[in-house]
DNA sequence: GACCAAAGGTTCAAATAATGAACCAATGGT
DNA sequence: ACCATTGGTTCATTATTTGAACCTTTGGTC
């Protein structure tokens, strides 16, 4: 693992309940050594990934990132083009929806939307990298992203989340196997107890799928005309979110969808 | 320089006009050997920090960057805090405000908005970093934050990029010790020709700048009758800014914005 | 207020990872 | 078919990163 990656992963290590991380508990986290990590973090301040606390000495993300965050979403405007589509879908089943872009091997959250109309909701954490394994998305990923996806997914065991989490290799192959079939996703708790979801690929301008949508409902809620409303619009929001982003559905797929509808 | 910091500066190379950079064009604008340069966008892009466009095989900012800009604006929301502020201030004035923070020997924005009144607007771009010697936030940020600022920025030679931009190191102390005295910065064309800008500094809770909020107005527009209406609620405005984000104004500068008003 | 523990931070020889000149491959224009 | 340009790779050399040990500061306790 080079330097910057050590670096850069130390920024990870951010989460609701953890806005502000130390040396030492850096050094847990990180598994690193003290100097090493104090190296990085100093560096990491020094071009604004990180600020430091002077009164308690601990480091947080810093203004580098937001710039950065809209320098990018003015050049390739997804979020903003993204937000309305998943809003509207949101709203019509009144239950989440997320969108998510693949990052190595996993998801990072793009956007997501929670219609707010029911007493539980699913708790969607935009800090959170959503692993391939596990979730509809990733299914939807694996599925319609790079071939070299799935074996390097594989390549490591499948740690679980929950009781229902997909761990057997052989197993996650003909999930996935099934989704190309399908156009879509579906998992029953993968990765939070209590929580179905459905997912659709996204795909950028060479037919491979660069991200997903995803809609996430309390298990309990997930009931067979829920399953019927959200086939029903998943496929045509997917491709008219890929063809807001300047993708192509892969002509295959578009039949699928049709199909099925 | 470290490694860390030559891969982080690649990432300062995009900008609207430059959504997407190649291997090539990477290694002018870094100066940089093209392995090296290939290693850190390989590495950068393994992170999220990047993304390649399997096309062009251009890179462009990855989606890393807007999961952490979440983070960071969900741990600490600087941005939705002060958004309405400035939204307001820009209304009641007719003029663009931005509010910017502290990034090493640079300010960097964190917000702006422009009242879109006039037919003449000043550019401004979120993706830019904005010089301390040149700018009026700059120099509100001299003037109240750490004191190794000052000396820092006049180690090196200071860059001129209108015929109006302050470069002599004594004339630049002395409107920094004024500044001081007079609780706010006003530069005229310093950083771009043709607009001139009111700067306030913004506290954190240690009583040192950590960044600004700023007026900038097309030089024509920026009459007697303007400044007026600019120094009459900059401070109050700056105070407030500072009190949402947790900070304290320093005792006596409150007193020199009182005696103003 | 003296003591202690824990966290933050620094040093320097040893080791590892970064470097860059040269080379190869692919693309596109003439 | 050729050349020019850009993207990407290799490997010996070099310089930067590394980490055990050490120092400093802070905060709590008796």
């Amino acid at each position: 693992m080079g330097t910057i990656t050590k670096a850069l992963n130390l920024l990870n290590h951010f989460c609701p309940g953890r806005a502000e991380i130390g040396l030492t508990e850096f050094r847990t986290l990180s598994g690193q050594d003290k100097a090493t990590v104090h190296r990085h973090l100093i560096e990491l301040a020094a071009n604004g990934f990180l600020e430091q606390n002077p009164v308690t000495r601990g480091y947080r993300l810093g203004p580098a990132i937001l710039r950065l965050a809209a320098v990018r979403e003015r050049l390739f405007p997804a979020r903003t083009i993204v937000a309305p589509i998943v809003e509207r879908l949101a709203s019509e089943l009144g239950e989440l929806v997320h969108v998510s872009l693949r990052e190595g091997l996993h998801l990072s959250p793009l956007i997501h939307h929670d219609a707010l109309i029911h007493g539980t909701r699913v708790y969607f954490d935009e800090a959170e990298l959503l692993p391939l394994h596990a979730t509809a998305s990733g299914h939807a990923m694996l599925a319609f992203g790079p071939e070299h996806l799935l074996p390097d997914v594989l390549k490591d065991d499948l740690p679980a989340t929950t009781a229902h989490t997909i761990t057997d290799p052989v197993r996650l192959t003909e999930i996935v196997d099934d989704v190309r079939v399908c156009g879509f996703a579906f998992v029953d708790q993968g990765f939070e107890a209590d929580v179905s979801s459905f997912a659709a690929p996204l795909f950028g301008d060479q037919q491979e799928a660069i991200g997903t949508i995803a809609v996430a409902v309390p298990t309990l809620r997930m009931t067979d005309d829920m399953k019927r409303r959200i086939r029903a619009v998943l496929p045509g929001t997917a491709a008219e979110v890929t063809d807001k982003l300047g993708g192509v559905v892969p002509a295959h797929l578009k039949r699928i969808w049709a199909d099925a509808a």
